[in-house]
DNA sequence: CGTGAGCTTGACTTGTTTCAACCAACGTGG
DNA sequence: CCACGTTGGTTGAAACAAGTCAAGCTCACG
């Protein structure tokens, strides 16, 4: 089980626990010390699943909270017809879902993007240390925010504008999402998405979502080559993904 | 203070001020006895609003957190150019947003789509409250996580699902809203929407929801007049919400 | 060497938007 | 009481965005 497509590559990422270190999210709370005495009884398990691996399906339940440690994930909804709409793509560092903290069934599946390892923490002692420790209340809840923040960006990126405007907003915010932990010092990231994940995620064909990758190459406004891509031209992607 | 006995539901029909009662969402949380009582320094003022009118903008600051008491309202974002998707429709006896419990920025824009009487909470007490009662944590992570659950399906809809089908499941989820809470005792409700709303809440344009909603309306699958909805072929219209 | 997953390209079809005109209902001020 | 503007709904024709179908290509992999 190789772990090398998604992981962290640029210099030496700060470290938390065995994960990158991030800014923005929660996983610095599960190895804060104080947060860890809470959790002393606590085996925390490490697990692995290649790429490409469906983690859980849409009514699972899970007796643990996982959070993503290396590589990427998705977490989608499939239609009876096999149409599939991808609701957001997990970073290393992010919890799966705010919800599972309080329910135990998962409302979404989830899918390995690249090989990856997770962490599964147990609910309970979970539920217990948040009653206790406000601080850790209000970090969760505005971790919930900013999961409620993405879903209603998304739908208005779904509902109200254009496809090239979908595709260059999807590529910004991971890039930005990325920059945040520390995994894109420069313009060129680590991309391990399919044209068919990207399609599955702007609501788009495949053959639609090519087409205009395409264009944005011509275009000099982006350049994908093996896993990587790296955005050339920002403020004309930016111009692309606030119009129209 | 103890808020043990939890929902005054069982029984006899629990009022919420002037509000019909409602099985499976806040408002009893606030009007409960027990409840008032850890709120007893609280000034829970009522406020009107007249119908068309727009209560909060993105970004604006709120001391309190707002609850529906009476009327419809809807919670959108509007793109530069004009365009506006409408996020979520507001009934009585919701909570506008949970994230507005922690923060005190609503990150979206909310309307009053007919007169409206709400409520508005202080945060403080609330936060309070929560930290010393997990029953009422409970509660508010389960509303929350059914306000994510709502985020999701619009995404699904929107990215996956043909004009038809969107609005029908519009229709199908406010109809089955207005169920739980008593407002739809048989096959009609009171349906304020205009045209107008339900193209920006299925992210489509004003004639073409008309277009369809005349070939329900020859279907025989609803009928709209005045103010109110009548659901004519329930199975019918399920059908086609779940299609394409 | 063959196979399958992923990307590219082109011709054609379908769904949705845009533009425009028209109608009915309603409230307002003269 | 009527003239009038506004709001909301309906209809039709033409323009456009995105989907479908199909073929051919590369590349990694067994």
């Amino acid at each position: 089980m190789t772990l090398g497509n998604g992981s962290p590559t640029a210099g030496n990422p700060p470290t938390c626990g065995a994960c990158p270190a991030f800014q923005d999210n929660l996983c610095h709370i599960f190895t804060d010390a104080t947060f860890a005495d809470a959790l002393v009884d606590t085996k925390i398990d490490d697990h692995f699943a290649p790429a490409r691996r469906s983690l859980w399906r849409a009514g699972d339940p899970l007796e643990r909270v996982p959070v993503i440690c290396q590589g990427w994930a998705a977490t989608s909804a499939t239609l009876s017809d096999g149409r599939r709409q991808i609701l957001s793509f997990l970073l290393p560092g992010d919890l799966v879902s705010a919800a599972l903290i309080f329910d135990p069934v998962i409302h979404c599946s989830v899918d390995a993007v690249t090989d990856l390892r997770y962490r599964a923490f147990p609910r309970a002692e979970l539920k217990q240390a948040l009653a206790r420790k406000p601080k850790l209340l209000a970090i969760v809840s505005r971790f919930s925010a900013k999961e409620s923040a993405r879903a209603d960006r998304l739908a208005i990126d779904l509902g109200r504008r254009g496809a090239a405007a979908r595709i260059a907003s999807l590529i910004l915010t991971l890039a930005e999402r990325l920059r945040k932990r520390g995994m894109m010092p420069d313009k060129t990231m680590d991309f391990p998405l399919r044209q068919h994940h990207i399609a599955d995620a702007v609501g788009l064909t495949v053959v639609h979502v090519g087409n205009i990758i395409a264009e944005f190459r011509r275009a000099g406004l982006l350049e994908i080559n093996e896993r990587s891509l790296t955005i050339a031209d920002q403020p004309g992607l930016s111009r692309i993904a606030d119009e129209l």
